[in-house]
DNA sequence: GTCGGCTTTGAG
DNA sequence: CATCGCTCAAAGCCGAC
């Protein structure tokens, strides 16, 4: 049950349950004069609530503030007052459109004395659950895609009946209307349902943030296809501008709800108490609350009396005010508009400007951005270098600008800690202080480069050296001179860390097969193929609650990934999930274990290039070549961009006569030979042809001859499996009882007590290698047969005794197995 | 020394 | 109710050759 509570009265203006007969009075009628005479003057905008009404400046704001405050006073008022002690309404928060039978004000008193929240603004579309209107434009259609838009009569219904009806019932919108087979607003949807991710990301703001600087990114490439783009000079002066909203998302949910920025202590986040805090305004970092921390952990910074405003999220809103803000930026004429974020731009200026004439554009900019976006505030850092920009940035903010003359003076890097600089987080600050004391950059100016660099490593080293100078890196610097190489997509890939809870292998399997889907949808997009996949898996730490603090939060995870070839760029999902399933299977995490799934594309390559066509110099070929030669000729492939390949079995079953074929082919067919040789490809590979491949390259009679411990001329002692002692026997056996098994019960507990056995002195004879093959072989046996047998008892069992027992044991050994792995021996299947 | 796979780090 | 802990890129590290 809902805590809400309102006393039964007898005069209550709406009937209470079952008691048509009391003659309905309107809320109106049951005020005294004195009550009527308030209620009007609250409702028409009357006066500034007291307390505020002294003050100068009274806004718009102030008075959107204002009103939502004395609304919900009055509604609890009300509801005191005439409640019937019905909660037909509990946790339903509900908006009146247009006109309406009966209208607002009786829609109003019945949704407040039965529970409900009434809204009378659509500003934070998130507080509603329920839209009543009696008819919808099309264009409201549109807006409100996605809610719940019933008839009043729900309402009405719903009272009578005393409780909540479903209001799928008094749909406005047709059943087989579009707009209302979308996802119901707030429906909960767990991990295994189909609609998970896109619900899921809807509401993530990290997912936003990732997304919107991949759309900004590619919207930049995309603004020169047409039109030469112009890089400064290098060598010569420029001039850069960092511009940054403050407190982006806590600036702009506090000007949509009506808060007041400068007055208001503003965070926001989805919760109440494990929830991160994605921005928090000035005034809340008074009280010590920072982006990032847990909304609870901030409430108890906060002194007695004073209110934490929780906002919720309005991507919406979010990405319009970027618009604007882009929008003043592309007018003003730069150089170069380089995005950095949502809510973050970099602009270069071709030459050296003049302090004042840097300040001139500071200052217009900040009043064009605050006049196009009600007031948002932007700061501005300017320098001669990128790094200087960022720098100055930090001390502009908030709602203000700083420009750096020269390289800076000392009073400037005094104000700076290190973690200010570019790339530095805790983990550098942390080496950084075994080394001395090193807060100010004043302090790190005066560290020798070598020292740098062996405390932080070469490359971050040689850039910290270099930014405490105020000159950029080779890195950075290409985001100026080579923005298209530099904001090109080089990988695409989904991350999904909440919310995962799984039971079995299947639904992971089904919960892969969506990411991928996701993913090839989005590759197709861009033209791209992949010919690389990643599966990185967060597994439940040992030590870990299976529930930990935040609601279905990851907690404390080992991450685990695997990485595959795939043989010949593809975008096709059915190929790729294969894949992952069966990198996922290697991993060997407990369905139940698994907290968190990441599935990357990491090398990505234009669809339309035709692959096998262009010319490539086969590896072995340019290895052989005298060393003398070797450089200059990879420096002269480099610079016409022709790759050196493998173009031995193992990099792609395609060979070029078999790539000219599937050329000729209609497309269709070409499409289903192409998948027919990437599966055998694959296949092949799960049956350890890596191993194989490896043995090849070595002389192979020789090397085979001294390692083979199973023949007749094995230097080891052989190890028994049912009295059998060669390897190739005993995996047909084995083999022969998972499929004997796979339909009914599973292995007998004796047999299997027998097989673990073997494997075990296989492992103590430091023989991994042969017990990981086996299990492999048996993975790979149960996948051939997943699609038959997968809801046989057997079956299940046997991915089982897979996951709980064959792999803990062959991860435990995986260090003894890797220094043996020398010992591999030739084996065919 | 170089390569490739996996991990770590940082950014907004 | 809770809560929505993404996604990209670069660099480091380690073992294999």
């Amino acid at each position: 049950m809902c805590g809400c509570s309102g006393k039964a009265r007898e005069d209550s203006p709406l009937g209470n349950r079952g008691r048509e007969d009391v003659p309905k009075q309107s809320f109106l009628e049951s005020l005294s004069d004195e009550g009527l005479v308030e209620y009007i003057g609250g409702l028409s905008q009357g006066q500034p609530e007291a307390g505020r009404q002294n003050e100068e400046g009274y806004s718009r704001d102030d008075y959107f503030h204002d009103k939502q405050r004395r609304q919900e006073r009055q509604d609890q008022e009300f509801r005191d007052r005439y409640g019937n002690g019905q909660d037909v309404f509990c946790g339903v928060s509900i908006y009146v459109n247009g006109f309406t039978r009966p209208g607002r004000m009786q829609l109003h008193e019945m949704v407040v004395a039965n529970g409900g929240k009434f809204v009378h603004f659509l500003s934070s579309k998130r507080q509603v659950t329920h839209i009543v209107a009696s008819n919808l434009p099309l264009k409201k259609r549109v807006e409100l895609a996605g809610y719940r838009i019933c008839r009043p009569e729900w309402v009405v219904d719903s009272v009578k009946a005393g409780r909540l009806l479903r209001w799928q019932e008094y749909g406005l919108l047709s059943t087989g209307d579009e707009m209302q087979s979308r996802l119901p607003l707030d429906e909960i949807v767990s991990c295994k349902h189909p609609d998970f991710l896109k619900q899921f990301f809807s509401k993530s703001r990290l997912h936003h943030l990732s997304n919107w600087k991949a759309d900004l990114r590619a919207e930049f490439c995309g603004r020169f296809l047409d039109r030469p783009l112009e890089v400064p000079v290098k060598g010569e002066e420029i001039s850069v501008l960092h511009v940054d909203f403050d407190c982006f998302f806590a600036s702009v949910a506090a000007l949509v709800n009506g808060y007041d920025v400068c007055r208001d202590a503003v965070v926001v986040c989805h919760g109440t108490k494990n929830s991160d805090i994605a921005s928090c305004n000035y005034v809340a970092r008074q009280y010590g609350i920072r982006n990032g921390m847990w909304v609870g952990a901030a409430q108890r910074q906060m002194p007695a009396g004073v209110e934490l405003i929780r906002l919720g999220y309005d991507f919406e809103a979010f990405e319009n005010m970027s618009k604007r803000f882009y929008e003043v930026l592309h007018e003003w004429g730069f150089q170069l508009v380089l995005p950095v974020s949502i809510d973050e731009a970099v602009c270069i200026v071709g030459r050296g400007m003049s302090e004042y004439e840097s300040g001139e554009i500071c200052e217009g900019i900040r009043r064009k951005v605050g006049e196009m976006t009600n007031g948002c505030s932007v700061s501005i850092g300017c320098g001669e270098s990128l790094v200087l920009a960022r720098l100055a940035l930090k001390i502009a903010k908030p709602d203000g600008y700083k420009i750096i003359v020269g390289c800076g003076d000392e009073k400037f890097w005094s104000m700076l800690k290190v973690d200010d600089l570019p790339g530095v987080g805790k983990s550098i600050v942390l080496k950084l202080n075994e080394i001395g004391d090193n807060r100010s950059l004043l302090q790190v100016r005066q560290l020798p480069l070598e020292l740098l660099q062996r405390c932080v490593g070469e490359k971050m080293g040689t850039k910290m050296y270099l930014a405490v100078r105020g000159k950029d890196d080779e890195e950075s610097l290409k985001m100026v001179y080579e923005p298209r190489e530099f904001f090109q997509r080089k990988s695409l890939s989904v991350d999904i860390n909440w919310g995962i809870r799984f039971d079995k292998i299947q639904e992971i399997d089904q919960f892969i097969d969506r990411c991928t889907e996701y993913l090839t949808e989005k590759l197709k997009e861009i033209g791209k193929k992949t010919s690389q996949v990643t599966l990185k898996v967060m597994k439940r730490s040992e030590d870990e609650s299976i529930e930990p603090p935040k609601y279905l939060g990851m907690g404390r995870c080992d991450p685990l990934s695997r990485s595959a070839r795939l043989g010949v760029p593809t975008d096709e999902g059915g190929i790729i999930s294969t894949e992952i399933k069966s990198s996922f299977r290697t991993l060997g995490c407990p369905p139940r274990e698994l907290r968190g799934i990441a599935i990357q594309f990491n090398k990505l390559g234009d669809s339309n290039s035709k692959q096998s066509k262009l010319p490539f110099v086969d590896v072995k070929v340019y290895q052989n070549l005298p060393n003398d030669v070797k450089g200059e000729i990879g420096d002269e492939l480099k610079k016409r961009r022709i790759s050196i390949k493998n173009s031995s079995a193992r990099a792609s079953r395609i060979n070029s006569y078999q790539a000219q074929f599937i050329q000729e082919l209609p497309t269709q067919i070409r499409h289903e030979v192409q998948n027919e040789i990437l599966i055998n490809d694959k296949v092949r590979r799960t049956k350890f042809d890596e191993m194989k491949e490896q043995i090849a390259k070595r002389d192979f009679e020789k090397t085979n001859e001294k390692s083979h411990f199973l023949g007749s001329n094995s230097i080891l002692i052989p190890i028994k499996f049912q009295n059998q002692t060669n390897f190739k026997k005993i995996v047909g056996l084995v083999l022969n009882w998972v499929d004997g098994t796979l339909r009914s019960d599973g292995p007998h507990e004796r047999d299997l007590r027998l097989f673990e056995k073997y494997l075990q002195r296989l492992s103590d004879a430091n023989r991994l290698p042969l017990a990981l093959r086996i299990s492999k072989l048996i993975s790979t046996r149960l996948e051939l047969r997943a699609e038959s047998f997968s809801h046989c008892n057997g079956f299940q069992e046997w991915e089982r005794v897979l996951l709980q027992l064959i792999l803990p044991k062959l991860n435990k050994n995986k260090h003894t197995f890797q220094t043996v792995r020398k010992l591999d021996i030739d084996f065919d299947t």
